[in-house]
DNA sequence: TTGAATGCAAAGGATTTGCAGAGGC
DNA sequence: GCCTCTGCAAATCCTTTGCATTCAA
């Protein structure tokens, strides 16, 4: 568990996410509320993909004060997406999110066992999606990669399993 | 457009669709019927990937006789799924098919502009995938790329805008 | 004949929207 | 005070399901 409120100073890097975000609220004349600020603190602290509940639970509920609707929720990651803060995407039949820091971008493999996610990230393939987008004169702007598998865990324990069943 | 009643004997390759997904059929005790019939015969025309909604308006729709009721077209696009013909991906919140042709499995980019997709396919990349993978012994079973971005037409079209913007 | 497949209508689940009231700035 | 944002409830969209009927084998 983390506390609940980091201070601003300890975290690195450059820009921070509030400061960002409030940037692109400025821009458009939007307003900042507790609902936006209660889930930009849940959300930039979320590890790996995630969904609109896994954000919804994260959000302290003491309280009515930093309740944060349903619909609200949905909006708000929406509009951190078009902040640049967060990059969508969809599997299963729902939106996932993950952080979009740009210093470190991360593809996924994905266990269809036990529905985790293991980030890794590849310079050569970017270079490769980048080669493969000049031959076509296509003018990249992002990628989404998933490999589906079995990760290593999941696999020993069904080898484990499939074992037991030939013992009988 | 091509002829509605290709014959089988036209098509290279060494197993048509039609045998694959009866031998599906026979392996489990399922039965072959005129809906799954026309649905294999539109689905297996489709190049590049297609949702349900596609699929059923190219059914023809000439009498009653060819009708197929949308549950069934999605029940029966996902016995193709399972029977290894389609594979079966998400995009703005609807489920796409595309063909599973052992030989040349494509990968896609995808303009955001015009909505199309462009087939693509690399043997470094299956490669990179494999490295990957082994070095976290992860076992692959598949894996989905999209680059998105816009492609060179709307690209272009975009620029003339612009240009036009300008001058006012 | 027998049980699998279909079509209908209705349910389901995730996400979005209309609108009246709350609340930044 | 003005105009945006929120929360509620309801709507929407795609997809799936229950069930009586049809139909392949």
């Amino acid at each position: 568990m983390q506390s609940p409120i980091p201070s601003p100073e300890n975290i690195p890097g450059s820009r921070r996410p509030q400061e960002r975000f409030g940037d692109y609220l400025q821009s458009r004349q939007m307003r900042n509320t507790r609902q936006r600020e209660f889930l930009l603190e849940v959300v930039s602290k979320q590890v790996g993909p995630f969904d609109a509940d896994q954000s919804i639970e994260r959000l302290p509920i003491r309280g009515k004060d930093n309740h944060v609707s349903r619909p609200t929720v949905y909006r708000t990651l929406n509009e951190f997406v078009d902040a640049g803060l967060l990059r969508k995407f969809e599997l299963n039949g729902r939106s996932l999110y993950q952080q979009e820091s740009g210093e470190e971008y991360h593809d996924h493999m994905y266990c269809v066992e036990c529905k985790q996610f293991m980030a890794f990230e590849s310079q050569t393939l970017v270079e490769l999606r980048n080669q493969v987008a000049a031959k076509h004169q296509f003018q990249v702007q992002s990628h989404r990669l998933i490999v589906n598998g079995i990760c290593n865990d999941c696999r020993l324990l069904k080898r484990r399993k499939r074992r037991r069943v030939d013992l009988i």
